[in-house]
DNA sequence: TTAACCATGTAAAAAGTTACATGATTGT
DNA sequence: ACAATCATGTAACTTTTTACATGGTTAA
């Protein structure tokens, strides 16, 4: 299991940062499935440097309170090298939506068909917050051509799994609205 | 946010289940993100049973020790639809593989290769689970049609998600390959 | 003047996992 | 003899979130 900790120190290889900018990485890409926090950072930080995987330069600024601006050590880079190496398990979903459709048997046909369209409402929207950070994302700075693409990838899973999602909606639509047809029971 | 218990209340407005059923249902189910150990269950049951929202029979078996088994009260039937009317969020994905993919800038291509390939099996693997799952479920005990259709359709979407990882991996293959032979840098 | 941004951290609570604890039955 | 199944529960720990705490700058 990739932890939290492993993450930042993948961060701070691609370049030094603070635990304000992480803070806001955190908040900004999808893949990344933890909250970023203060006290996740933060701590998190202290506890890297007290084992030695990062250190920091602390900045002073004339009017802003000093930035602590960490990177990797030696010792940080072979560890995340070894946590990069180690097998990946499949996806874990947690999906609200199924676990309320899963007992769609205590509501009526217009209730259950309120819920889906709330929910692919909810899905396009997400999808279109995706897309747009897509197009933004080409600013970004990489190391390399092969970095460009991987991060390119990144999005592109998460857009992927999104318009899954609205097909497979589509499919449970249909799928309902032909059951009623039939004749219930 | 669905809750764990909200999720127990709808198991036992399906039917009286006993802690150890549920242990086992949420151990089978992929769409269940918890993974249904001892303490979430049975502090759960109790603390459900204390508010009123579910009652237990008591019932002494001979050789076995004495099974709880826990069945919705009216208060419960009306709680449980409340969060199934509450909005969902879009699905959350815990990747750990787009986690290391991110700086694969550390590794190899021949390295990257193999940590493609490595999770392509297991989400090969895991897809195959999930199939053969949905072979066997079509035993279960549904209350309708209905409650067929989109427990098949809860089943259709852990195996979507797992195609659509396929097909991705797929073209993040073929991507690096073709960059890899445009040169590098 | 109000919100967003910059910048750090800590405390308390909630959620979730692993391990401990007990003990009979059934199948290989 | 060993593992799996049945059946309940508690203790300790880890992870994650929310809220507290401080305080200057900048732009609408």
């Amino acid at each position: 299991m990739m932890e939290l900790k492993q993450v930042i120190l993948g961060f701070l290889e691609w370049k030094p940062l603070t635990g304000y900018e992480l803070k806001s990485l955190f908040s900004t890409l999808d893949f990344l499935p933890w909250s970023g926090n203060n006290n996740q950072i933060y701590t998190s930080l202290i506890e890297l440097e007290r084992v030695g995987l990062v250190e920091k330069r602390t900045i002073q600024q004339e009017k802003l309170p000093a930035q602590k601006r960490y990177h990797t050590t030696e010792a940080g880079r072979t560890r995340l090298k070894e946590a990069l190496l180690q097998p990946s398990e499949a996806p874990a979903i947690r999906n609200d939506f199924l676990l309320r459709l899963a007992w769609a048997q205590c509501l009526s046909a217009s209730e259950i068909e309120g819920i889906i369209d709330e929910y692919r409402l909810r899905v396009e929207a997400e999808l279109s917050i995706c897309q747009e950070r897509t197009r933004r994302g080409q600013a970004a700075q990489y190391r390399s051509k092969r970095e460009a693409y991987v991060w390119g990838m990144l999005q592109r899973n998460r857009e992927m799994v999104l318009e899954t999602e609205l097909n497979w909606l589509a499919q449970l639509r249909s799928g309902l609205a032909k059951g009623k047809k039939e004749g219930k029971q």
